[in-house]
DNA sequence: TGCGTCCATATTGTATACAATTTTGTATAC
DNA sequence: GTATACAAAATTGTATACAATATGGACGCA
């Protein structure tokens, strides 16, 4: 069941739970105890419990005392929250790579994996939504702020649940890819403003997206849950 | 030695120790140890090891595996880097402020604690601090967004740790309160360029007696080694 | 003197037993 | 039939014992 020995069993279950949350294996709201996951990683409390310390320190799940632990709801101020910080942190990082100095091989180097990522065949959402992402964390991470890429990847983190939901078309994809493109033109070109706006609009159509995604996943749940009731 | 009786141990351990961190009773660098901890609060280590834990995430303790905790050093470069952070997040605050609609009696409200801030006696850097960071977590509050108003709140936590050292004169305390003014009055006018001006002002005037407090601080503890070898 | 090896020790990682607390079910009185 | 009190079960909170592992120093050897 391990996939690569750990140094600690906790990092071990905390990233097998997370990667069934991210995957929907786990319905958010469904509830589990540190007793049943002791039983089913076959461990103690004890890494169990750091385990699901770590989730909840991620957003990833809710704890209430004494009555366990369960998978994050949807929740769509949340969402639009993040979002909202989401674009704050990434226009600062716009802002910045367009009024800052850099050797010419930093630009390349990121167009580059652009054209790469253009070329990566897209099979599902997690991917697409992956792409997206990897695209934005190179972005941060080429500011050489540390703090603000490790913030960025939280968010991204918290977000890639919900966008898992998301609908993929090679439509959306190519859309996707040339928003990027217009983003690294415009920071080369050193506009601030139309680079800002690109990232704006690359930002709030994914916004837009999830927004319709959770909709249709709340009703499908509503929906079912009367079919079971 | 509890001041206020919680649910559980390892939140008081946490409250504790990281008060103590944040007033300097412990050094830069001070290392200790779970079964030290345990002893010194009369608790088992279990709650210990939560407290922590929870120290790491909030990035105000290192952890190095079977070498024990120690608290962390001070790092302009990151410090550096949270300011611009925090710029990042409060940039987006104040254009939200100037460009949505609001009822007046927000704005009155927020100039009122700042009239009552105003009146505060200072007499210590922490309580500058204090002061500053109260007024810039209500600006966050006033945007409704929860998820943004907690990540300025961690980002004011770890800056806190360093701006104790910071010095304080009734000259910057004056200085700061009228930055502040400016900010509202911005926001009151609508003024978007203007407010981030004025935001700017204030957050860069911090960052620069903060790295002035830093260097000295270096200093000091550069010279008490040598004394010390 | 310098370097490498080995072992004792310190420290965290894990398992388990027990305590405290809340929830939930049930019986009883009204 | 409803509400209340009480008991039992489920669940987390805490303590402690044991295992694994890296560190640092001592010792031997070149």
């Amino acid at each position: 069941m391990k996939e690569q020995h750990s140094p600690n069993l906790s990092t071990d279950v905390f990233s097998v739970l997370k990667e069934r949350i991210i995957r929907w294996e786990y319905a958010p709201g469904h509830r589990f105890t540190e007793e049943g996951l002791c039983e089913e990683f076959g461990v103690s409390r004890s890494p169990v419990r750091e385990a699901l310390r770590m989730l909840v320190e991620n957003k990833l799940v809710d704890k209430t005392p004494h009555k366990g632990y369960s998978v994050k709801q949807l929740d769509m101020q949340e969402i639009h929250e993040l979002y909202d910080v989401r674009l704050a942190l990434e226009t600062f990082v716009i802002e910045r790579l367009t009024q800052s100095e850099y050797p010419e091989e930093d630009w390349q180097e990121l167009y580059h994996t652009w054209q790469d990522l253009q070329k990566t065949s897209i099979t599902n959402s997690s991917d697409f939504a992956k792409l997206d992402e990897d695209f934005h964390e190179r972005l941060a991470r080429w500011t050489g702020n540390r703090t603000l890429l490790d913030q960025i990847r939280s968010i991204d983190e918290r977000l890639h649940f919900i966008r898992v939901t998301d609908i993929t078309s090679t439509e959306r994809l190519r859309e996707t890819c040339e928003q990027h493109l217009r983003i690294l033109d415009c920071i080369r070109e050193r506009n601030v403003d139309c680079a800002r706006e690109a990232l704006q609009l690359n930002i709030e159509e994914g916004r837009k997206n999830v927004e319709h995604a959770i909709k249709e996943a709340l009703a499908r749940a509503y929906m079912g849950s009367k079919a079971g009731a």
